[in-house]
DNA sequence: CTTGACAGAGAACAGATGTTCTATGAGACT
DNA sequence: AGTCTCATAGAACATCTGTTCTCTGTCAAG
């Protein structure tokens, strides 16, 4: 097995937990082309046949939406710890604001400070937290000078999205993720810093909310 | 509202926990119909209108699977674990989705389809009410496609605020508002957009938070 | 160079699926 | 009775969706 098909196959359990993550259901075969890259739904189902021969993911045949990870499938993933936090009961929950992030650079962590806001259920879940955004790092994916987007710990996400990602020993970055061939592009969601590229980056969490109060 | 009505009302709601539970997908239509013991898909489609008006459910217009228990819906089977219910001071307030506005043009009320989301307390008053916004319309304010804007009503605004102005007998529009000497400029957050004068115009509200579910 | 394996694209198809429209029947209310 | 509301059925439709088939290009082994 070549590094390629490896690289391929993974990108594709990761499009179906994260597909799973961001709707609530799993996605469709086209869905998952999208999200990996794949034009052809004839490709995608190529290789779903032969991970559910692998017995890394498990299909209920013709009907629609009903791929999903086996044990062994998450575990691949490493997602074991973070799944399963869906269906939580609340209209809001009170999530904690633990730093915050400037200009494409690291986020700095609250040492003492200590606020938390409710933040509504359908765009958060219990293990959520939040980062407040300090000056124009943010403006080209429409987040402002003191907002909060909310962070959803997660091992996985999909191209395009805006992750917190691990680049160094001790460096934790905001920046929206691009997989191109062999590397990893991050790219500051401001035209006036420049993309950094990475062999590899440890993603931390995934953006899936903006909060904003105007004065 | 009969006891035969809340009997299959609930047992649709029954039918779409426990479809997603057994097979980690929801049920489609004609599996609830199946499940709850109705013949047409014609049939369930309009009970869920109906509860997705209700707020007890959430739908995807159009995607198959796509329905998914709200949680009120889950409060009305008496999912949620006593916990949640009975600790946390929550605060965030339900607010009621009303309209949405697009390009700048008049605000569209929503006649039928209601849909509600908690806000923090931090960024609304008991009685501020939502629109959710269409296309670019509000783009230089940092307010990007299906993002929802918290609108506290209000007669007075400063200048620079973001309001919701009535201009004619009857159009509403959303845009910010500057007064200037014997007249007052509505300028949409669009440079698209032309901005609009108008001797006197009838603020209603004023724009006092933004929210946006990143998926 | 030839061959074989295979990822992928593209087209096509059958069945699944959400949605709409019309019609019917049962209750509730006047 | 007449009228209105509403749950339900049934048919029809457009789109979604999984699947299959064929073809092409690549890459490694012989």
């Amino acid at each position: 097995m070549t590094k390629h098909d490896q690289d391929r196959k993974t990108r594709i359990l990761q499009a179906i937990a994260e597909g799973s993550r961001r709707s609530g259901t799993p996605p469709t075969v086209r869905e998952i082309a999208d999200l990996v890259g794949l034009a052809a739904p004839s490709a995608v189902h190529h290789h779903l046949e032969t991970l559910e021969r692998e017995g890394l993911i498990q299909r209920d045949s013709g009907l629609s939406r009903s791929v999903r990870l086996t044990a062994r499938g998450r575990s691949l993933l490493e997602l074991d710890d973070a799944v399963e936090t869906t269906n939580l009961p609340m209209a809001a929950r009170e999530l904690v604001v633990v730093g915050q992030i400037a200009a494409g650079g690291p986020i700095e962590a609250y040492e003492e400070r200590s606020e938390s806001v409710a933040v509504p259920e359908f765009m958060s879940t219990a293990d959520s937290y939040l980062l407040k955004i300090r000056g124009d790092s943010m403006i080209d994916a429409q987040i402002a000078d003191g907002d909060y987007v909310v962070i959803k710990p997660s091992k996985v996400a999909a191209d395009g999205d805006i992750v917190v990602a691990q680049v160094e020993e001790n460096e934790v970055t905001l920046k929206q993720l691009f997989r191109e061939s062999g590397r990893v592009r991050l790219q500051p969601a401001n035209k006036a810093y420049a993309p950094m590229y990475y062999p590899t980056v440890n993603v931390q969490g995934v953006l899936v909310g903006v909060l904003r109060r105007v004065h």
